[in-house]
DNA sequence: TATTGTTATACTCTATAACTATA
DNA sequence: TATAGTTATAGAGTATAACAATA
């Protein structure tokens, strides 16, 4: 009963036909999936997972373009300006402008973005490491090898 | 240079630290990842995921009921009522309500939406059988296994 | 009282294009 | 001309709560 936030329905033995197998739809559904437990776990942090990633992301990376940023979470530049200026506002991210190319925009986490990420990184860790419903630990850390295939990240940098 | 929409940025040497081994950090870039091939082969034929999926679960299960298609498609009940209105509208869906139970509302493919999900369900089938870049046909299979177990599909039915 | 679906509202995220300033 | 970021706008998706009809 802990496994959807909404389930008024017994949606038990509905035939989902080749959607199955789709790679798509199953990803889809496991990332709500996925969300919803983290949500159970981290919502009370006051973390939401787009915001804190790019928050860890810059954490890892000081002085990374907001452009590379953006390309590497996948998310668009018009949506990063966004993003970025919401934490600017809370005072969680400083922007700088190089003199080098004054077009870019360099990030840095501020003293009070690097002590929220601290605080928070406990909690993120305990759930990742945290094993979903029906899984064994052993077909979790492949599900997340196999993601980082899926992405790319298998023997590149960390 | 097909992999991401707007690579504008070369996001090749980001750190990403803890988030590395995140399962849901890597559900949802994968997400994004695997919906960008998706919309690459199947955009042209004018099939968003969420409302084809709903088409098809309802092919698959004629008269099923709107609660039990939400729950299943973890889609919110509001959300669902305007999507099928949307497809109502198009004259894809017919909705019923029985005398039985005169609250429900049991769903069915028209004619119309019938013909609808089988024009596009050899491109859906050729995507589903694609191999994402960087991954073994073996790999694939074992990621959807593996997804199958994370949402309880494992011996479901179909 | 509980359930099913609907409506209304607001917020997040995404998509697109036009714009600026710099190079 | 090309690049980095910004702004504006529209749309999709989601979350929430209040509501009507029915059980």
């Amino acid at each position: 009963m802990a496994a959807t936030l909404e389930r008024e329905s017994p949606a038990a033995d509905v035939h989902l036909g080749e959607l199955r197998d789709s790679l798509g739809f199953l990803m889809r559904l496991g990332q709500l999936r996925v969300f919803e437990d983290y949500f159970e776990a981290l919502g009370p942090y006051g973390m939401r997972p787009g915001e804190f990633s790019v928050l860890v992301v810059i954490g890892h990376n000081p002085g990374i373009r907001q452009g590379v940023l953006a390309a590497r979470l996948m998310i668009k530049r018009a949506h990063i300006t966004k993003v970025i200026r919401g934490l600017e506002d809370q005072g969680l991210v400083t922007r700088r402008i190089p003199d080098e190319d004054r077009r870019v925009v360099e990030l840095t986490l501020s003293r009070k973005g690097q002590a929220f990420v601290a605080e928070r990184a406990e909690a993120l860790h305990a759930f990742d490491f945290s094993v979903p419903a029906g899984m064994t630990c052993k077909e979790r850390d492949q599900l997340v090898h196999l993601l980082q295939k899926l992405l790319g990240l298998s023997k590149g940098d960390t």
